[in-house]
DNA sequence: CCAATATGTGGACGCTCGTACACATATTGG
DNA sequence: CCAATATGTGTACGAGCGTCCACATATTGG
């Protein structure tokens, strides 16, 4: 059994706390969604997981690094949720009413998540390295839209969604459902495959 | 005629130069898209307009102020074409196209202001004050938008031209000209006004 | 049980930052 | 022509930043 040589006091040396990693990177995406990646520092991070300093720069290769990996858990998270609502989608009825959820709940439900994408799609417009994780994003975004529409339709509505999104965020009046509704039927209109 | 006490040397004291502000502003733009918000400060503002560091203080309310002209302006002069482009459409058809030409020349035209587009939606997502800017914007375009298509359509455009230009801007490959036109008539299918 | 090693930390260094303000000079009013 | 004022500037301050590394300690191998 691990005995500590100073209960209560500061612990030095080598230590065994296997989820360290993974506790930095949620801390980062916190400060991401509140301040930023202007705002997001080392010792913001490191304050907010309850780690020193120097374990987010021993854990991580520079801000940069830290922010990668941030972001990718980020977006292969939304990832997921896009994937699974469309997989359980069973005709093309209910692949359209998976969008609108998509639009409606997922996205416009949580602000955190609101402010992340931003935050990521404003540093992959700027730097080549986190394009990379838009790109596997958006692809798997899409092969799940294409069980249910063809690839032409695939990318509009994926374009629909994402414009759908970002307005939704700087709209101040909610939008109406419908109308959500509306905009999907109109794009996916005798464009689904056979099932 | 004004004279110059130290030529060539420093100058203090007054200036009669009233093209100042303007000149910060656009230094300012121009550091935005190039570094971003997060990578923009006082210094590189005020060397990149060739002005003392205090003139970027003294001229400005803070970083936020200068800021918020910036991005202002840069809304404005988007807006602006928007409109034009929307205003010389005569019909329906004449409005589809202007609205392809829109997200195919305009935005994706440039880097530049899809950099800074991208950068002003990250700051709107968490700072009402700049949600004002972004307000403006989309209630001029659609306004312009308007002119040709019903409300519902407007909006659901509006949207789709987000979409597109978004992912057009990470994506990889070239869009084809084609699809834009395509998406832009499922979109507004029977939805325009009378001319 | 004792080296050797792996693991992690604290603190320091050099930098950039926003802001404030004393002061210098051009302009203006009398 | 001279005070008074408007206009703008140089500089300094304190804070926060990323990065680095000597070192402390837990673990492991012999």
């Amino acid at each position: 059994m691990t005995q500590e040589s100073r209960p209560g006091g500061t612990r030095r040396g080598r230590r065994n706390e296997p989820g360290r990693r993974d506790t930095i990177i949620d801390a980062c995406l916190d400060v991401l969604a509140r301040e930023g990646v202007a705002g997001t520092s080392h010792r913001k991070v490191a304050a907010q997981a309850g780690v020193p300093l120097g374990a987010t720069t021993y854990y991580f290769d520079g801000m940069d690094g830290l922010l990668h990996e941030a972001f990718t858990r980020f977006a292969t998270s939304i990832s997921d949720r896009f994937e699974r609502r469309m997989t359980a989608a069973e005709d093309l009825d209910a692949a359209r009413e998976a969008v609108v959820a998509i639009v409606l709940e997922d996205v416009f439900g949580d602000d955190r998540d609101l402010v992340l994408s931003h935050e990521l799609y404003t540093l992959a417009a700027r730097k080549p390295a986190f394009r990379a994780i838009t790109s596997a994003w958006m692809a798997r975004s899409r092969a799940a839209l294409e069980r249910h529409f063809d690839a032409e339709t695939t990318r509009m509505l994926d374009a629909l969604i994402e414009g759908l999104t970002i307005h939704r965020a700087l709209d101040a009046e909610p939008r109406d459902p419908g109308e959500v509704r509306a905009a999907v039927a109109r794009i996916t209109r005798a464009s689904g495959l056979q099932h």
